[in-house]
Parts: C-alpha cells; sequence; structure tokens
DNA sequence: GGAGTTGTTCCGCC
DNA sequence: AGGCGGAACAACTC
C-alpha cells in the first residue's frame, strides 16, 4: 500500500533513471486505468516528450513532461511502477509500458487496477479532485504545529480517521496511522475534540518521526510494495502496531488488538494508547 | 464463492 | 453549510 514513505522511494528510485529521457512510445492493455484520455490521445501525448522531473505530492506522483504537461499518477493499493529492460517478459498485469530512448521501459503494473493516470497542463492539476483537495506536506513549511492543532480541535471523528483524510495532511495511509497513533500513545478511537495540547504536540511530532522512519527504511513492503527498481522496503520490521495483532507491545507488553474503525482494520495497544 | 484488502468518493442525515 | 458515518466502488487473491 504506497503511502507517502513508499511513493517518496519509488520518487527517488525513479529520477535518475527517468529525467532527461525522452519516452519513444506508450502502450496502454488495461484502458480504464487513463482517466483523462482516449487511450490514442493519451499516447500522442506522451510520445516524443522529454521527463523533465518527478515529484511527489501527497500519494501522488507527478512526472512532468517539456510538452508543459504532467504525468499524474496514484497507486491506490497496489500499483507498481517498475523500470525494466525492453527485453523483460512483459508480467501479468501489466497496464501501460512507456519505452525510454535507451533499452528501458516504465512498466504500470497493478494487480487490482485501481491505480490511476492523468494526463494533464500544469495549471490543470486542481481539476484532479483528490489532488486538489490535498491538504499540506507533512515535511512542508504550511504545516506548523498551529496548523495541525487547528485542524483538530473541534473536530468530533475519531482521530485515526481524520489522520487519512488528505484535507488534513496529505500522505498519510492506514498503516503509518496506526503506527503515528502508537508512537504518540493515543488511542486511534479518541475523538479528535478530546486531545489535549501536549496530546496533539506529541501526535505532531511522531507523523513526522513515524514517516521519516518509512522513508529511511526505503517503505513498508508488507505485500505488494517495491520501488522503482523493484526492490523491497525494510520498514515492516520495524513496525510497532500494524498487523502485529496478537503479539506483544514493545513498549508496555500488552497484547496488541486488532478492530474496525471506520471500516478500516485498525491495530493498536490497549496498555498504552489512551 | 465469500471474505478480506484500502484509498477515495458519494450520499443522506443532522 | 458543512461535518460526519456509512456505503459504494475499484478487482483481485485465497
Amino acid at each position: 500500500m504506497p503511502e507517502l514513505p513508499e511513493v517518496e522511494t519509488i520518487k527517488r528510485s525513479l529520477h535518475p533513471k527517468l529525467v532527461g529521457r525522452k519516452i519513444r512510445d506508450c502502450e496502454i492493455f488495461y484502458e480504464k486505468c487513463i482517466k483523462t484520455h482516449a487511450p490514442e490521445k493519451f499516447i500522442n501525448g506522451v510520445r516524443g516528450a522529454t521527463i523533465e522531473n518527478i515529484e511527489r505530492r501527497g500519494k501522488y506522483l507527478k512526472i512532468f513532461l517539456n510538452t508543459a504537461e504532467i504525468l499524474l499518477i496514484h497507486l491506490r493499493m497496489t500499483g507498481r511502477l517498475i523500470i525494466s529492460p525492453k527485453g523483460d517478459p512483459v508480467t501479468k498485469h501489466t497496464h501501460v509500458i512507456f519505452h525510454l530512448d535507451n533499452d528501458l521501459q516504465l512498466r504500470f503494473i497493478d494487480i487490482r487496477k485501481f491505480g490511476t493516470l492523468y494526463l494533464l497542463p500544469g495549471e490543470e492539476l486542481h481539476k484532479v479532485r483528490g489532488y486538489r483537495i490535498l491538504g499540506p506536506e507533512p515535511f512542508g513549511e504550511e504545516f506548523t504545529l498551529e496548523y495541525f492543532k487547528k485542524a483538530v480541535k473541534e473536530r468530533k471523528k475519531n482521530i485515526k480517521t481524520l489522520l487519512l483524510d488528505q484535507d488534513v495532511v496529505a500522505g498519510i495511509g492506514n498503516i503509518y496511522a496506526d503506527e503515528i497513533l502508537h508512537a504518540a500513545g493515543i488511542n486511534p478511537a479518541r475523538p479528535a475534540e478530546s486531545l489535549n495540547g501536549n496530546e496533539l504536540e506529541k501526535l505532531y511530532h511522531s507523523i513526522k518521526r513515524e514517516l521519516k522512519k518509512g522513508i529511511e527504511n526505503r517503505g513498508t513492503s508488507f505485500s505488494d510494495y517495491v520501488d522503482g527498481e523493484g526492490r523491497k522496503g525494510k520498514n515492516q520490521d520495524y513496525l510497532s502496531v500494524y498487523h502485529r495483532q496478537g503479539c506483544n507491545c514493545s513498549r508496555c507488553g500488552c497484547e496488541i488488538i486488532k478492530t474496525k474503525l471506520g471500516g478500516r482494520s485498525s491495530h493498536y495497544c490497549p496498555g498504552c494508547q489512551e
């Protein structure tokens, strides 16, 4: 499940392979993943373009083309972007192939076909709702403690669900939300408005710390995730609660519980998350 | 073949 | 009006 640390790791691994390269051609095997154009139009839009830069915003990847258009990609649950030599066999679930001007290809692979690709002029990014509503980047200047306190206070929904709202802060998904709340010692079911100043401050710092740890470990390869060169991350070896139900909490020794919250699996320690 | 999986979006309610 | 919870949806694996 690519969340901010995974998408950041993919961006870093693709950057040296893609920037400066020209897209010689493009093949689409599953048309529904292209959200902005008919397939032929999409192909015409990328063919011949040179890749100038790659950035991440929330869980989105932005590939800047010299045509002033941006290739915007969201991997959702199981999407992968992989650099492959052109001779490599095309595996099942490969939906789009970008042929580069060397012997490499960029392949979009997605078992569940939830991932989405958009091609649009830079000034039209806001037309993609999920992109438009994104809140501040957790490592950006806008994401201050003051901003965070204001965004959370007087909200009645539980704090776990609020952390997953991309308009509060961009990039947190189910794994890191559980890890962040454990690190901060806060029960995921707590109404956001019930958190005091001290707890909000702990939570704020835990968001930054856990996401940073995820990036340093090059992502969490719990099931499908690999980076742009097919390498797994190692953050799954350092998780405190996610998918650790039945194990003992490393902080207090209590048994980790798995519940449902807002329709999502939620893992926490009943001993030290109050 | 039903349950489980998650990020996003929609809808109805208060 | 806007926040909220719940459901729908994407499609596959086991």
